[in-house]
DNA sequence: CGTATTCTTGAGCGACTTCAAGTATGGTGG
DNA sequence: CCACCATACTTGAAGTCGCTCAAGAATACG
């Protein structure tokens, strides 16, 4: 519809320098965190709090996610093993995070992380990157957000399948509830979606939230 | 419907003297970029296309967003004058930009602005705390997508107040379909909720885009 | 001054929500 | 290992908010 090429004379980057999937940064020896164990539903950092810290999943996985006023919560994203999240420019977080399960993650000093950007310009571009990467993943959402309900348990399927998916099914680690919260939509709606997705050979139950994707095609054309 | 003019190459004499208001990036005088004036309704940039650029809106209003399939649009962001678009960590755009009105954009070239950074630690932190806004805002604008109709109504106008009020009333540079496809809403509704927030003298119209906010607090409390 | 565009208004409808049970599931102590 | 309870999930029926379809009014522009 609106998608036309345009003409340049400077060459594309080179992508892998830029975008790196999986961020290795916090590999790095020298920054040093303390791996923290967080029980299932136990709050990592609320909003409003000062924001001294940078995380990492080292495994199990984690929501953040917002209030209103009345008590409406808006699930921001999800971080599964690997991933990090806290990263805020402000001196305060914007929004809670909690532990979806049993989780191990790795908890990094702002201050040091700042440092040791200020000294290696690759890292400074790391940290940046992966900010970036967040912004873009939270426009998505955004645009999820106004797609039917059909629409976003499809793509909410797809994107979980991509980040978790083994041995032929995915395994979710989060709610009805925090699916529905993350969708905006309401567990009932939620649960009703999947039950028809199952009732139309879409997906296949193995437990409530043990899915085998069985026509992909059909979820990726409801992604629009 | 939306006509598509584009640039192709960047004239080279024209430089910038710049006058802004909000974040010192790109108030370098090393930092060189070129003013480009753009029509109503004229594509900056559009998504898929490599991402050479920065953007910094000098005088004018940017639309930034993205289309579904079957064209339904999600307005990602508008952007006005002072403020700084389409930093991105891909190689390309992942959403588009037009101009909203007649907009003069300084264009920046990523390249330049990331040899600044790597050599400049300041540079780089401020790049950094730029798209960590961004991505704090479009954050919000997430949790915006779960309100009510008058609730992001009252959340856009409070938001448009603060970042272009003058002389006691708003001028909105952008039409109701804009502002309907910002906040996942049909035009409408929009209009729909404008006229019973000025049947109830929350709002008092002089003209469909000027409109002086006449209960402030009523809005706030919309806003939860 | 006429035409195109933008904005408003109305009526009916539909997707999702709300309210209300009912049914699995999983963890715990006996 | 089973009985029990709490929690999570599903299902149904009715209601509602925002959408769709359809004109009509206001505004901008040549």
């Amino acid at each position: 519809m609106i998608s036309r090429t345009r003409l340049t004379t400077v060459p594309r980057e080179v992508k892998a320098a830029v975008v790196t999937a999986h961020p290795s940064l916090f590999n790095n020896a020298w920054i040093n965190g303390v791996t923290m164990p967080f029980e299932r539903n136990v709050e990592i950092f609320g909003e409003g709090e000062p924001a001294e810290y940078v995380y990492k999943v080292l495994n199990g996985s984690v929501r953040t996610y917002k209030v209103l006023s009345d008590g409406r919560r808006q699930i921001t994203a999800f971080f599964l093993a690997g991933e990090i999240f806290g990263l805020e420019s402000d001196g305060e977080h914007s929004y809670s995070a909690e532990a979806i399960d049993k989780a191990t993650i790795l908890v990094i000093r702002r201050c040091g992380m700042f440092s040791a950007a200020e000294s290696n310009g690759e890292i400074a571009h790391q940290l940046w990157a992966l900010t970036a990467a967040e912004l873009k993943r939270s426009q998505n959402h955004a645009l999820l957000l106004i797609k039917t309900a059909k629409e976003r348990i499809a793509a909410f399927l797809l994107d979980m399948a991509q980040r978790l998916e083994g041995n032929g099914y995915v395994e979710l680690p989060m709610s009805r509830q925090d699916i529905a919260d993350y969708l905006g939509l309401t567990i009932e709606t939620v649960s009703r979606t999947l039950t028809s997705f199952s009732e139309g050979s879409t997906i296949q139950f193995m437990g409530s939230r043990r899915i085998v994707l069985r026509n992909r095609s059909e979820l990726r054309e409801l992604n629009a």
